[in-house]
DNA sequence: CGCTTTATTGACCCGAATCAAGTAGAGTGG
DNA sequence: CCACTCTACTTGATTCGGGTCAATAAAGCG
């Protein structure tokens, strides 16, 4: 349960009460291997799929077979509320490192809707910050160079990481391989292999296999034309 | 009100008490210029704005000056309930028409959130209608070619127009400039321009000035690889 | 009727996809 | 323990898409 509350905890205290709904909520867990489909394309499902550890893709196959990877999540987000208020599911969810997740019932997501006002809202506003995260990154590839998107990409996933306290000394784990990074980016593996080697060259981190490590954040934000502003880690409204 | 009546409608039928809720949320109305920057990026707002009619777009400026447009709204659009849940605006929305547009009072929207749980899903979903709609371009962006990803943009607002009766005998207008398009899909305007000409000789679709004529709708889906699904017009779950 | 904005075209060149090959490491089985 | 295979990564060569620069229409508009 802890990453979902860490999450929800950045922007407004939960009361005790809240946190206790939430544990009940997420009470039903399952361990799954990567590469399990968390929600199928084209499912209607009746329970929502909440990350407690690991990392997962929201990924669609185009006719021709491309895949692009439309999102990245990491413990503590709740993966598909989207199945919550929409009929069926236009893209998939696939794990990309073995997962602890807890499946979270959609009646009794509705029960929150109608008793918890304010836990609805902080829910609620896990989508808006998903949306704000895909607009950046729309920015990102349709106005940033392969390697800043790549910096970009690296400086989002740092502060999400941290949030959830998955990064130790300004190094963190990105489970993804090169082909896995180009469907991210919406490039190809051979492209992305030199975007990332130009990044590489430019000594402001070290990303080596799985491993990232900031080495001068300042630089690299401004490579990247990073703002976290649309993450929204300061306080909240509620 | 009619826009998002209609856009809500389109799912489940709100009752007598709903629409009348929506219609005092939306009792504040105003007619702004084409170009009025509706929601400041930055802001913290203490309303949102909801599009009675006429369009906008969601835009953000880069540090080297470029701009990229990350999502564009119809009549019905609940433009920025992003600004309800998140503290600040990490992008503006600027008119791309002259507009009506209706302000929101937060608090008013917090007292739905209390006291009108099915109409508080109904305007959750909205927002994750919006994600799915973004997800989709990130698509389209990564793995589609120009003239692809223009035919996949026109099939899109062809439905989300239609929607809110904004169509007619297969025509509905498109306001946007070439520099706007080629914001909207991350290119340059003189490749832009090239690609709605490569569009305009596939003979799906009729596209001179802002007015947009369907010619082959089954043509031009497959060329855009667009699957309406993501719009989720269907029937909803509640 | 000038002036600005928008659309279009050509020339040039760089960036990125594709094709193809080679290397390295991890796991498997004889 | 070594050959075999698979997957991930890297590199080079080639081709083509798409950006940039520059110029010209065309169309509003004050």
């Amino acid at each position: 349960m802890n990453p979902l509350k860490a999450h929800l905890n950045t922007r407004s205290h939960l009361t005790c009460e809240e946190e206790a709904i939430l544990v009940r909520l997420a009470a039903r867990r399952e361990r799954v291997a990567s590469k399990t489909e968390l929600v199928a394309e084209g499912s209607s499902p009746f329970r929502s799929c909440l990350l407690i550890e690991g990392m997962a893709v929201r990924q669609h196959y185009l006719a021709d077979g491309k895949r692009m990877i439309s999102a990245v999540h990491v413990a503590g987000d709740f993966v598909d509320l989207h199945g919550f208020l929409m009929d069926t599911m236009d893209h998939s969810v696939v794990a990309a490192t073995s997962c602890e997740v807890a499946w979270v019932m959609h009646s009794d997501l509705r029960t929150v809707t109608e008793t918890q006002p304010r836990l609805t809202r902080l829910l609620w506003r896990t989508v808006v910050e998903d949306a704000a995260i895909i607009r950046a990154n729309i920015t990102a590839m349709g106005r940033l160079k392969p390697a800043a998107r790549l910096a970009h990409f690296a400086c989002e996933l740092y502060l999400r990481l941290e949030r959830v306290a998955k990064v130790s000394d300004h190094s963190f784990r990105i489970p993804f391989t090169q082909y896995d990074l180009a469907d991210i980016l919406g490039m190809s593996v051979v492209h992305l292999n030199r975007s990332l080697q130009a990044l590489r060259a430019t000594d402001t981190v070290s990303w080596e296999a799985d491993l990232v490590t900031i080495k001068d954040w300042q630089r690299l934000t401004e490579l990247g034309q990073f703002d976290a502003g649309y993450l929204n880690l300061g306080a909240s409204k509620d």
